[in-house]
DNA sequence: CAGCATTGTTGGCAACGCCTACATTGAGGT
DNA sequence: ACCTCAATGTAGGCGTTGCCAACAATGCTG
């Protein structure tokens, strides 16, 4: 493998070479600021070379998008502990996931961006239905012991999920000052378990 | 007024209609295809002039931003019902909302984009700020009221406030679909008003 | 009415996304 | 072993964009 003085006509493995580049500058300076031929040249290819495996500008943003939601979803699925309460366990997940939401801020506005190739969409949708049948499984769970009241189990995960990705984009935006939301992590968990009425 | 023949050198309120112009194209194809060439060229004007206005695209977009929590906070404050009791006001005002979400999905998504001005972003954040507001105030009237638990004022409002959010930007991005969400919001406030623990 | 700040125009520059034609490579079939 | 061919990378060009500088028209103000 001549890698040491010139470089081999093919890059290997450029593909996920561009996937993890423009992961970091999405990181640094934000999705607007990601250019194609910025990424061709740091790599060291030529400028139409990203063309070949991704059809356009929004194709890799989108491949972006995805890889992120598989990367939240293993977060969340490590961070969960089948075997606490609902109390507890609900807290670290949200926890996870207001870390993943700080830890990754433009890529989580990317993920829940608006534009995005048609197909792309469906395949978008879909990873987004299945972080959310996670939660709904652990509703369902608690609801099954006795927990939490009955109910159309849908709205319920609705409800807790609603809070939980709203905490979590205050946090990424900065809205909330981000160690505040963690350090509210507890309450907001417990009211929404515990209500606002008084009992 | 010669504006019939041919239009004055001076457009008059050229800022104000690239405002308007600019709003229309993000609300049919969103913030990353508005080009300040084209906006000059549907008004009618050179393609340098936008720069007299905005030193910048950003800040043209910045502008818009401003603008669209100012409508926020008049579509919410048009909406309180301040002589309400708690749920169903929280209930019109969720409504709202939600309205102005899926009306505004373009321009909900630019106001808590993460790229602003830094200078902008202050003013930014001191209208999300007044939104929020606005919201303690409801929760502090309804703790005085003894409507809801006592506890720190400030958990309770962010605690409601990411549940409307989350919900407002799930109806927006169509991960909820939008009928749905306005039909769920009754079970939602009941939600978090009563909690997922049983009686 | 003279001067000057405001607002608009023209032209140019560099960068970008995307396209087409061409070059190099590796893998599979015979 | 070869030959073909799809996959991958390169070179160049086109149209558009954001931004800048130099110049022109306008209208306010002393």
């Amino acid at each position: 493998m001549p890698m040491s003085t010139s470089r081999p006509y093919h890059h290997g493995d450029l593909r996920s070479a561009l996937l993890t580049a423009a992961e970091r500058t999405l990181r640094d300076k934000g999705a607007a600021a990601l250019s194609l031929r910025e990424l061709a040249r740091d790599i060291g290819v030529s400028h139409a070379a990203p063309g070949r495996h991704f059809k356009d500008k929004q194709a890799l943003l989108d491949a972006l998008a995805l890889d992120g939601y598989d990367r939240l979803m293993q977060t969340l699925a490590t961070a969960d502990d089948p075997t606490l309460p609902l109390q507890p366990r609900l807290t670290g997940l949200t926890r996870a996931y207001l870390r993943f939401a700080t830890d990754n801020a433009a890529l989580l506005e990317l993920m829940y961006s608006l534009k995005h190739d048609p197909d792309a969409s469906e395949q978008m949708a879909a990873a987004a239905e299945r972080t959310v049948q996670s939660l709904a499984a652990i509703v369902a769970e608690a609801q099954r012991r006795g927990e939490i009241i009955e109910g159309d189990p849908a709205m319920l995960t609705l409800t807790v999920g609603a809070a939980l990705h709203g905490i979590a984009t205050f946090a990424a935006n900065g809205h909330a000052d981000a160690q505040a939301a963690v350090d509210g992590v507890d309450t907001l968990v417990h009211l929404l378990l515990h209500g606002l009425l008084p009992r």
